[in-house]
DNA sequence: CGAATTGTTGAACCATATCAACCAGAGTGG
DNA sequence: CCACTCTGGTTGATATGGTTCAACAATTCG
């Protein structure tokens, strides 16, 4: 790991959030898959509900492609997004009666399953299986404490610029000056994550576009262009 | 568990957030601790550091009296307390290498540690022990995401009614009218903790009093009058 | 190509922050 | 026992970052 990012400990593998618990791929499993996941590949269409705050949580399920945002609702609407999923997050780990909270697809996504039984009964039998478990979840625990800075004390561009990094580092380890990301949600998804509106977002993009810290592209990608500038404005600086 | 109740789910005894993990100690040890704690008791006077960001994290400690403030800084020197942690939780759980966010005694403290090693042997050998750690992991992260939901959007007054009966549901899985709680952390504590600023908590605390939802009593005593409409309040209802 | 959706920009407004004065209780020392 | 100070809390006046409302631009999609 280099210098730059010795601060920034190992939760940078895993981004995702509550009880979404990420194995990235290539990354964390140089022994296969950690856990038998069925064959069959269940696809949802953008903006599609893969489960609802209440649903019986009768599955844990793997992220294989697209991306899936989870979030929590108040009654009168307010929305709160709690993560992002992207391959090899998981889903409804925590869970043992009904979920907390939706989960619906970004952009089109697929999903493999594992019986809850199934699961409970790997998780008895596993010793590796639940040491393994046990670090991710403390991992996810970091980055909600992160999150929770940024939502109680960070001003907007603040926001943006630590969402716009933290994108960056499920890429790469270290993220570099024109590195490219692509952000598949919407503007008022960013703002639901940020604890911000659709607009208060639209403007702190414009304002890191001015000041030559990112380039908007085509296809929903962003160029980071200045990474120290947006570090530093991430952390307050 | 009754109606009022039925949406807040088993969350309710272990409200320690972040490797904090929370065993009340007369509800979830019926046969005996989990741990086997050291018995030399370390004590800490109000506001005394005991351990900082960027420490290495060389046990585990388990809070055996007083409150302890778990807080994240920021250069400038914004602060997000990301939990309050009582008798029975446990501090630097999930911590491998260094704590990632300061501890200090709210109130005069004695803690008990366990090093890590003889603790992550334990772990390496107790199933039940890791079972009982990863559900604890899995509780900590819904009130991780409640957090989000309140410092994401909830308004100053629902923040305080949520913060006040997450409190009362540590003392009682069930809390009732006219219960009391006591408030050990001074109002810039709960402002750290909520997001807020010092003036907006006693503002808020003015207008729960005056609208005759609580009463505050001497010895930082709160005593919750109306738990329904509090709740409504804390719902945005 | 036209309609619908998503994103941007502007102007007014408001909840909360900021700044400042004051108050109450707890020590402290004469 | 009484000033005196110190800290924490309350309250008021003003400022401001972000929201809200509204118009418009740009994209996507049928």
């Amino acid at each position: 790991m280099t210098p730059s990012l010795a601060n920034a400990p190992a939760i940078a593998p895993s981004p995702a959030i509550f009880n979404a618990l990420a194995l990235p791929s290539g990354r964390s499993t140089p022994s296969g898959p950690l856990l038998p996941w069925g064959d069959e590949a269940c696809a949802y269409a953008r903006d599609q509900v893969i489960f609802s705050e209440g649903d019986p949580a009768s599955s844990v399920r793997i992220v294989t492609s697209g991306m899936v945002r989870i979030s929590r609702m108040m009654a009168d609407g307010r929305r709160q997004i709690v993560g992002f999923l992207q391959p090899g997050d998981m889903l409804g780990l925590a869970q043992t009666g009904t979920f907390l909270y939706s989960a619906e697809a970004v952009i089109p996504v697929t999903l493999r399953r594992l019986s809850r039984t199934q699961f409970d009964g790997l998780l008895e039998r596993d010793f590796e299986l639940r040491r393994r478990l046990l670090a991710v979840t403390a991992t996810e625990l970091q980055i909600a404490q992160e999150q929770m800075l940024l939502l109680g004390r960070k001003t907007a561009p603040e926001r943006l610029a630590s969402f716009l990094l933290s994108q960056a580092r499920r890429k790469m380890v270290e993220p570099e000056d024109h590195c490219r990301i692509s952000l598949p949600m919407t503007r008022t998804d960013i703002a639901d994550f940020l604890g911000l509106t659709m607009e208060t977002v639209s403007r702190a993009f414009t304002r890191l576009k001015t000041s030559r810290l990112i380039r908007l592209l085509p296809d929903q990608m962003v160029e980071l262009v200045d990474i120290n500038a947006l570090t530093d404005l991430s952390e307050g600086c």
